[in-house]
DNA sequence: GTCTATATTAAGATAGAC
DNA sequence: GTCTATCTTAATATAGAC
């Protein structure tokens, strides 16, 4: 994973990553991934045993995407912490805004959607959720640990907002329910 | 909708509606329904069109019992507004024990599998959310209606604390993130 | 690693007698 | 309204030459 990686298979996770996450998982068929990858059957199969393998290939790229492609942007931005919790939610403000809706929390939606699955998937999805833990208890501790507050607690609301906040948003394809949940959350926090 | 309704029609919608819930809709087979229903394939298209249009029928059913199955127990269980709300969320919280944490919120596992749809689907599951909403409102606006409050807001805080609670405590499989969110939500509502 | 062709099963849905 | 039988297409996956 250090070292570039082959193109064919890298086209391939790329391709079935927006795929499963504009339509979900089962509603992708093997076939539109290899349509939209312009790549044929058995290269897939030669990269990736099964489409259940394929997705966790999707979510180990969630995984070591979650820092390069969030979390430093965000940290790189604002360096006081409160701030970029804030601006971690901005990003899906305007993922909401330029999608007209459409956007989802790649994870949250596999999450829900995988709910009864126990092997691999599962875990990967729980990892992904782990990750977006520790950046954020990691500015919460940066921002309130000398005074008294549950730093875990107050984790588990602010992943809570996000997912509930963007899935309100979605759901009644208008942006006040994000905004005003984030507007409740930040009075809360006391900044 | 208001006399007894038909037999087989009303075990169909039963079957799908627990399917949908356990599995997602597109991991759910008709033929599946039809077995665990006891009922032919002939019977299911005569009252229904398509998967789609049963789907639609459960979702209605979501709607039509929200009152009855959830709101109306609450409401004479807890005579304070503020109490309701905890009510309702225990609810979500023993339904995760007893489910050994496989229990996702019927609705927000829809909203997220359905994501890219744009017909009676996605209006059924905004009106669902709706239906909520106006629950968590009128209980907010009785407690709070008085003082300084943004209700709205607050109602879609709370609303995200509950889709985003459960989501967390059932990808770790563990209470804790349910129990801290609330316990952190409860606390910013100062009662 | 990639190609074409194809196997196999399941999907959603329909036909037409009763 | 219900039955059995079946259609059609799509699904995931494989075979075997190159």
């Amino acid at each position: 994973m250090t070292k570039a990686e082959n193109t064919t298979r890298q086209k391939i996770v790329e391709t079935a990553r927006a795929l499963f996450h504009e339509q979900g998982y089962h509603a992708t068929g093997m076939a539109t991934i290899l349509r939209l990858a312009g790549v044929n059957s058995g290269s897939l199969y030669h990269f990736f045993p099964s489409k259940e393998a394929l997705l966790e290939a999707v979510l180990e790229s969630y995984l070591g995407g979650l820092g390069p492609m969030l979390i430093d942007p965000v940290e790189a931005a604002f360096g006081d912490p409160v701030e970029r919790i804030f601006g971690l939610l901005d990003q899906y403000r305007q993922a909401l805004l330029m999608t007209d809706f459409s956007y989802g929390c790649p994870i949250g939606n596999l999450a829900l959607e995988m709910g009864a699955d126990d092997g691999d998937v599962a875990r990967l999805i729980a990892d992904n959720f782990a990750a977006w833990r520790d950046a954020i208890e990691g500015w919460l501790s940066a921002a309130f640990s000398a005074k008294d507050v549950d730093i875990s607690g107050l984790t588990a609301l602010t992943l809570a907002v996000m997912e509930g906040a963007l899935m309100q948003a979605r759901v009644a394809k208008k942006i006040e329910p994000f905004d005003e949940a984030v507007a409740q959350y930040r009075k809360m926090l006391g900044t």
